[in-house]
DNA sequence: CTAAGTGCAAAGAGTTTGCAACAAT
DNA sequence: ATTGTTGCAAACTCTTTGCACTTAG
């Protein structure tokens, strides 16, 4: 894998990601560090991350995607029905025992994705 | 709510199914029961249950939605990374502890989406 | 009757792809 | 030099919407 200006770019904005971005979001970041970037190449590299296993894909009901490094540890993704707005939940005890789940069922555990949708209770 | 054809032939269709259905197979389904159902009324009336709680709407990685009776018991969504196939996985003793948890962080919890992706065992 | 619901075709959103130009090795 | 990578525009897939027609209540 050639060490290009995008890839190093939309690494370097995930990387930097404290939220969960789309690839429009990692463009616009992106565009800091290679400012010719496109967003069918965020598109390709990020095709080529997951691939690779380097990152994880979600996506929530809103039917975009949203990105992360796979080298974060496993969390649940609480989520509010009315805004989309996204917050995260560890939940690393829980995962052996997914893991387990899985494999009684004859599957290795690849990706576990726990996603509680609610809504902020002081708004009804 | 006016009783349509359309709504009474998508409401038998996921009455119907055990397995996760997209819009376009509900279609399909649908039209035993009304011949002249379309795609949009589909979405329009899947819309509808949706808006008022009776269904629930999943997005899995396969960017299609797939839906499913709310009156279901909540259920975790185990998914072939290979294949997509989707097995389900009771969760029932969970659900509290993420009502729980949900509520700490001051929401009230609405959806619970568990998935695990793996892939058999046997097949590498 | 008459408002709600429908089919059709066109529009939207997000994502993917063909191709000629370009750049990392 | 050579092969992988890119930007652009067009294509694609899934979903939504405008409009005139239809139908349930």
């Amino acid at each position: 894998m050639r060490a290009t200006k995008g890839r190093q770019a939309v690494l370097a904005a995930l990387d930097e990601a404290s939220d969960h971005p789309t690839a429009e979001d990692l463009l616009m970041r992106a565009r800091k560090t290679d400012p010719a970037l496109s967003l069918s190449s965020v598109y390709r590299i990020l095709k080529e991350f997951h691939d690779r296993g380097m990152v994880r894909r979600h996506v929530f009901t809103q039917g975009r995607a949203v990105w992360e490094l796979a080298q974060r540890a496993l969390h649940a993704h609480l989520i509010d029905v009315h805004t989309g707005e996204i917050v995260e939940l560890p939940e690393a005890d829980l995962v052996r025992m997914y893991e387990a789940a899985a494999e009684t069922l004859g599957y290795r555990l690849r990706d576990v994705r726990l996603e509680l949708y609610g809504e902020r209770i002081d708004r009804g």
